[in-house]
DNA sequence: GAGTACGTTGAGAGCGCTTCCACTACTGCC
DNA sequence: GGCAGTAGTGGAAGCGCTCTCAACGTACTC
């Protein structure tokens, strides 16, 4: 078995340093590279990565932050999704994916993350608007990709959806179906996605000169927190309810049947996310489609890019959103 | 800032190679040790992976692969816990993770796996009865845990629990409840889970003299694969099923109910795996819990120990299941 | 007091690769 | 024909660490 460029070299007749250049698409000669690379691919030889990273600087290994509490990780299949959008995308790239859940202190990981020196770079989502991991990763030399972004991170690289866009064509959505008293649950406060969308809500009730001081209900993402604020809602006589993503959603319909009422016919409903099952709950979910595995993707081809190019600028991508209007806002005569 | 050992030693005033001796608890004298340490932990000091390793021939980065089908693999929570116990325990170990999901054939995963020359070691879970992956692995010099085994597989280490006991015992209690009539649905077939299942409830009632011919439907660890087979099962007239995870017991449930079948009036019910939400169903599932995230831990530590001492024996460890009765099988009366 | 044993230390040779630099052999131009 | 320019190649110096080996005390034994 051949192990070393050394005797890769010896059996291409060639220097050791040829066969680096043909193994990294250095300037080769044709007939020299199509020589080695023959006896690369005989002898399926692989350069050994301790070595290649030791004499180059680099790893082919990124780090990948989900500093998130272990429930809201795998109950929300957003995060699956990230995951497994960075993975493919990771895979085609031939680079390695070292992972960091939420298992330790901020302060813990970022340390270890940072001490580790084997990493070309990080891609860490973001989602809170407070995040000293995040903080602490951009303000490191390590090359870092957020997904998501909070305002301050101007001069940061990251990947987003606009939630305040999204938020504010569902409610305008809503609003020309002709609902008026349109509810809102939000997503947990002091997150991005939260915030925003709760920010598009207003915006639209704000351009159509309606108020929404009494139709606002603080949610948390969870279903729960949906069937919680649906009834709240409900009393406050809303006919439509737009809830910051699908899970909580499925708790608002829930107690909206526990009263007897319709949907969409009685109230509307709207979600956000487009997880697989809002196609299918009874009526299908109208809801805000973003491509989260697309995310995934574009977070690790903008981090392969800035390894690539560390003096470019940041590169800043906004993903576009999808309105998805199902059976749960349309066909019903509104209840006012 | 301090990168490498030599300036460390000169900081020090000892030699590069007692510097290194005290990274890796090597033999020093008490006050050169303290010496070196002082200035290791006032300059935060952290050595360099990829050197280390190039040197040392250990990477300190073991690989986890899940050749999943991407929709099981997040869909069926068993897997997140799965690397939750993995993550948390490689953590503990200061060890890095790689992961690797089913984005590529097996070929090509194995492939890579091999060909990365970076992993001190791999955790696979071999939940097929046929898994060319998990052959590959094992027939490498790769050190190797699997998660679940086959027969097959008993020169590997593994981590693994008895479903064949364990689902003798759950039929057992449904006997000795009073059900005559227990249907079984099973997991999938030509999985080591859904074979071994199966195995202990045949186990089971035929030690009571029961025939179970015409009450085996075959399922697929899903929902809907449970309400199929539980359709079936009530035509022929059962008085208990037994569904091979949750999951099939919650489309269980539901066609049950739509019969107007009362649970555990008319039918017993129960699962396997005590997912999150088994306890909230309602009635709430009698079940078999197995401790997931024990299990990722468990393979972390026995793979530590086969990286360690490559020439001790494999490590054989099966996790203890329990049986978790609760609503759904006891307090009603048996139709028959 | 000489000899042995042992614990501690430093020197130095790699681990397998990338990359800078120098050299050769062309090509094309005046 | 001489020269600069260029593409292709090899030599060799590291990258930062581990680990063997030999050397050096010091303590202990006879």
């Amino acid at each position: 078995m051949v192990r070393t460029i050394d005797e890769l070299a010896k059996l291409s007749g060639v220097s050791r340093a040829t066969v680096s250049r043909v193994l990294n698409n250095g300037s080769v000669s044709d007939a020299t590279r199509r020589r080695v690379q023959a006896v690369v691919d005989r002898t399926n030889f692989r350069p050994h990565p301790a070595a290649r990273s030791l004499a180059s600087g680099r790893s082919g290994v990124v780090g990948v932050v989900m500093h998130i509490d272990s429930h809201l990780l795998f109950r929300d299949p957003y995060f699956s999704q990230l995951l497994q959008g960075m993975s493919d995308a990771l895979a085609d790239g031939s680079a390695g994916m070292m992972l960091w859940l939420g298992n330790r202190s901020k302060e813990e990981t970022l340390d270890r993350i940072l001490g580790i020196r084997l990493l070309d770079g990080v891609i860490v989502t973001a989602h809170n608007l407070d995040d000293s991991l995040v903080d602490g990763l951009l303000a490191s030399d390590l090359p870092t990709v957020l997904i998501g972004h909070r305002s301050a991170d101007r001069t940061a690289s990251y990947v987003d959806v606009d939630h305040v866009h999204a938020a504010d064509a569902m409610t305008t959505h809503l609003l020309e179906s002709g609902r008026r008293r349109i509810g809102h649950i939000t997503g947990m406060r002091g997150t991005v996605a939260g915030e925003d969308r709760l920010t598009g809500y207003r915006r639209a009730m704000h351009r159509a000169r309606l108020a929404s001081d009494d139709l606002v209900v603080d949610g948390d993402f969870n279903e729960p927190s949906g069937a919680a604020g649906a009834a709240v809602l409900l009393d406050h006589g809303v006919d439509a309810i737009f809830c910051a993503n699908d899970a909580t959603a499925v708790g608002a319909l829930r107690v909206i049947r526990e009263r007897g009422l319709r949907v969409p016919e009685d109230v509307a409903l709207a979600g956000f996310d487009d997880l697989d099952f809002a196609a299918h709950l009874d009526p299908p979910l109208t809801t805000v489609r973003q491509g989260v595995r697309e995310q995934g993707a574009q977070a690790v081809s903008s981090l392969f890019q800035l390894v690539r190019d560390r003096n470019g600028g940041p590169s800043r991508v906004i993903l576009p959103t999808e309105l998805v209007i199902r059976q749960s806002t349309v066909g019903g005569v509104p209840r006012a």
